[in-house]
DNA sequence: GTCGTATATCGTATATCGACGATAGTCAAT
DNA sequence: ATTGACTATCGTCGATATACGATATACGAC
């Protein structure tokens, strides 16, 4: 119930609550600190980061993991929409999304 | 640091494989984003910086979580430095530790 | 001292992650 | 159609995250 807060509200009015719009922010940046939550999709990122492309080959190649490990990562990476790949033939070209990188880099210097 | 890689050399010198600092690196930065992974983090987070300090309780009425749930983010949230408590009487107030918080912007922005 | 408040930690249950090998699917070349 | 190279998915396992209630701890008020 009410918890009666009668009171002087205080230094700092408890706020306004939560506004439905700031959740789906927190949850929109959790998602994109999730992607760089582990050493291994960072540095994926930064490898492709640092190309306009990569094939999938030579990351696993530069990763101490096994092929399915590094698909894995990758799938998630796709998942939060930070990169994206595309098929070449037998193999599968990937890149980073520009903008959701963009946005990334927006909500965080926004914090 | 020779690493003699007499094999075939490809299209994109499968680049000098990955150096230690860059190692390092990326696990800085997966552990700053795995602070930001969960959106009860990220809410405190924001909470956090938008006034100059909070106590605890009040975190927790903001949040939809029990107290020792909320307590446990904010163990974490002090793990990776990103959040600096002290105790104020019976309570604890929390802020944000502006250092770390630069270095994740700083991180984020050079990739 | 006791009582009440505020926070941290413990114990535990469930869910998800992260790793791997094995397998399935796709495409180019033959 | 068969082969070979590349990638994705499946199945499984141990480790860890997340959540909660219960309990422990620290402090102020009385």
């Amino acid at each position: 119930m009410v918890k009666a807060k009668a009171k002087s509200q205080k230094c700092c009015t408890a706020s306004e609550k939560l506004s439905l719009p700031d959740v789906a922010w927190a949850e929109d940046l959790a998602r994109l600190g999730w992607a760089l939550a582990h050493p291994a999709r960072v540095r994926i990122v930064r490898l492709l980061l640092s190309r306009t492309s990569c094939m999938c080959g030579e990351i696993v190649e530069e990763m101490p993991l096994a092929q399915s490990t590094v698909s894995q990562h990758l799938k998630i990476l796709k998942e939060t929409g930070l990169v994206q790949g595309e098929i070449d033939g037998p193999r599968v070209c990937y890149c980073i999304n520009e903008a959701a990188m963009a946005k990334l880099k927006q909500l965080i210097a926004d914090l």
